[in-house]
DNA sequence: TACCAGGTAAAAA
DNA sequence: TTTTTACATGGT
């Protein structure tokens, strides 16, 4: 018999959850997923894992999300706080979008597209060293090749849950990564090089040298990106994805990243190829709110919207 | 079939 | 110092 929680949380107007959670709607059901109205994840807290199911309560303008936690265990005050901050960050529902849409009200591009995807905000991952493997498994593969080899990640080395006739899985905690051998990790299908770097990162973490959640409150944008840097497989690509995605670091602009070019360049250029130097250019108009901007701009090249 | 896809480190030039 | 190559997998 499972232990249930059910409660509310209100979020900074406006939010449109649906619109925002539909980026997990293809998601692996066994971990993250949104479908019919429901995203699901699975966390990690202090003593057990928690199913945790979100759904909209409210409206754009007044957004109120509803969470039903799930466990085998009797659910601590403790776990509950924990699971509203983390899912406060996963939707970054304190952040007032109305801020992003000021700054860019004088670019017609992005403020046309904004006017489509009002409401829209940039999920994270619960914890920054998700987002760091990711941005390394992503490294130089499709999309959808990488999303299947986290899937295998997830399922070989995150720990499970069993409750409601239904086995789940949490994304492996960095003891999980560095506990197991780097020929275990590439055989879920990564190449010897990024087995080799993801297992040294989870060291590093578990050996107390990168604080990664640490990270997330450091205003020094540069800094952390010079920190990753040095870390083998770790370049500024993978630095930046990891502070857009883990840290909720919206100002941040992964450049280099092909998709990111083509998307700019899509709006802005015409659809010629255009060059990291060249994005970045066209992305100061965008203030404080490169990384957002860049989402908002993937999101419309999914969704096919014209200008 | 061959080539490419949301890079990076190491080798070669 | 700058340029090229190996890397693993799945889709086209």
């Amino acid at each position: 018999m499972a232990f249930i929680e059910t409660f509310a949380i209100e979020a900074a107007a406006p939010f449109d959850f649906d619109l925002t959670a539909q980026i997990f709607r293809n998601g692996d059901k066994q971990s993250r997923t949104y479908q019919e109205g429901v995203f699901t994840l699975v966390l990690k807290l202090s003593n057990q894992l928690v199913l945790v199911k979100v759904a909209s309560a409210g409206t754009v303008e007044k957004p109120v999300i509803s969470v039903d936690l799930a466990a085998n265990n009797p659910i601590t005050a403790q776990d509950k706080k924990t699971a509203i901050e983390k899912i406060k960050f996963f939707f970054n529902l304190d952040f007032e979008l109305n801020a992003f849409y000021r700054e860019i009200k004088d670019d017609p591009v992005i403020s046309q597209i904004a006017r489509q995807l009002y409401g829209l905000k940039n999920p994270t991952t619960p914890t920054v060293f998700e987002s760091l493997v990711d941005s390394i498994v992503e490294q130089q593969i499709s999309i959808k090749v990488a999303i299947a080899l986290e899937e295998k990640l997830v399922k070989k080395f995150g720990d499970r849950l069993k409750i409601e006739n239904g086995d789940y899985f949490a994304f492996p905690m960095p003891q999980n990564i560095a506990g197991a051998t780097v020929d275990e990790i590439q055989q879920v299908g990564l190449s010897r090089r990024k087995a080799e770097y993801i297992h040294g990162a989870a060291q590093l973490v578990v050996d107390g040298k990168l604080d990664l959640e640490n990270m997330k409150s450091n205003p020094d944008s540069e800094k952390i990106i010079s920190e990753l840097d040095e870390i083998r497989g770790i370049g500024v690509w993978t630095a930046e994805l990891t502070m857009l995605r883990g840290m909720q670091k919206l100002a941040a602009l992964p450049a280099d990243d092909l998709g990111i070019q083509r998307v700019i360049s899509r709006y802005y250029c015409g659809g010629r190829l255009i060059k990291a130097a060249e994005a970045r250019e066209i992305a100061k108009r965008w203030g404080t709110w490169k990384g957002l901007a860049a989402f908002y701009l993937i999101i419309a090249e999914v969704k096919n919207l014209s200008i």
